[in-house]
DNA sequence: CCCTGATTCGC
DNA sequence: GCGAATCAGG
């Protein structure tokens, strides 16, 4: 396989998105976990949260009767790039997914931002995460498990005063709807925060994309272009 | 052991 | 440029 310029951008989304090498090298298929990750930092990728990076900060070696070992093979020319700040890396302080203003937290709604019109309308392209953790598409993708019993009786829950505001992480309650509206990380990212149908984690209108009615398996539509449609939801 | 990403290095 | 082999932490 070689990387066309589609593979790449699905490798770059993919990547961007928080899926790991494996599933991205799953979802493009004729190439390993290695050749993914290989390839994402040719790409420049930056790295993601790795679990082989929290050697640091310690400059205790194992100096009992153990060689320094030194250079295990190549030797890096070291005197090549001599002015090298490199930073010891920082402690870096991740940005909040939220962005949280210092003063005035919740206040001042005056702002003319637009406090999301209706969430159907902008559905096209959004990839929203689903409680699992595992980001899903808006349309036709597929459901596994049916859950619960559907609802006796849909109530038409009215947009909420309290949703002036967009609804962060610590805005949920057991009363709005946890659906999350683009991606964490994003500087936009937030939930819902409409009105819960009752008995559900979600509104209305996101239970009705929460808990879809399973068809038949031969009335099923597979998503065929799949541009990338999310990481794998098995 | 499984998983993860990072790095190396022969091709 | 590619990716298997290897490393190393969770």
């Amino acid at each position: 396989m070689s990387w066309t310029d589609e593979r790449i951008a699905t490798l770059k989304k993919m990547w961007e998105s928080g899926s790991t090498a494996s599933q991205i090298a799953d979802e493009l298929g004729g190439v390993s976990r290695n050749a993914v990750i290989g390839k994402a930092h040719r790409l420049g990728l930056k790295s993601r949260p790795s679990p082989v990076k929290a050697s640091e900060s310690k400059a205790a070696k194992k100096p009992t009767s153990a060689a320094p070992k030194p250079v295990p093979k190549k030797a890096a020319p070291a005197a090549a790039t001599p002015a090298a700040p490199v930073a010891p890396r920082q402690p870096v302080t991740p940005p909040a997914p939220t962005q949280a203003p210092p003063p005035a937290p919740k206040a001042a709604s005056s702002a003319p931002s637009q406090p999301m019109p209706n969430p159907s309308s902008d559905l096209p392209k959004i990839v929203s995460v689903g409680p699992g953790g595992f980001l899903r598409q808006g349309p036709g993708d597929q459901q596994a498990p049916i859950p619960p019993a559907p609802p006796r009786r849909l109530v038409p829950a009215k947009p909420s005063p309290e949703i002036a505001n967009k609804t962060s992480l610590l805005d949920l309650s057991d009363r709005v709807c946890r659906w999350p509206m683009g991606h964490p990380g994003e500087p936009d990212f937030h939930f819902c925060g409409e009105a819960v149908n009752p008995g559900f984690p979600y509104c209305v209108e996101h239970c009705g994309r929460a808990y879809q009615a399973q068809l038949p398996r031969g009335a099923r539509r597979p998503p065929p272009p799949l541009p990338f449609g999310g990481p794998r939801v098995r």
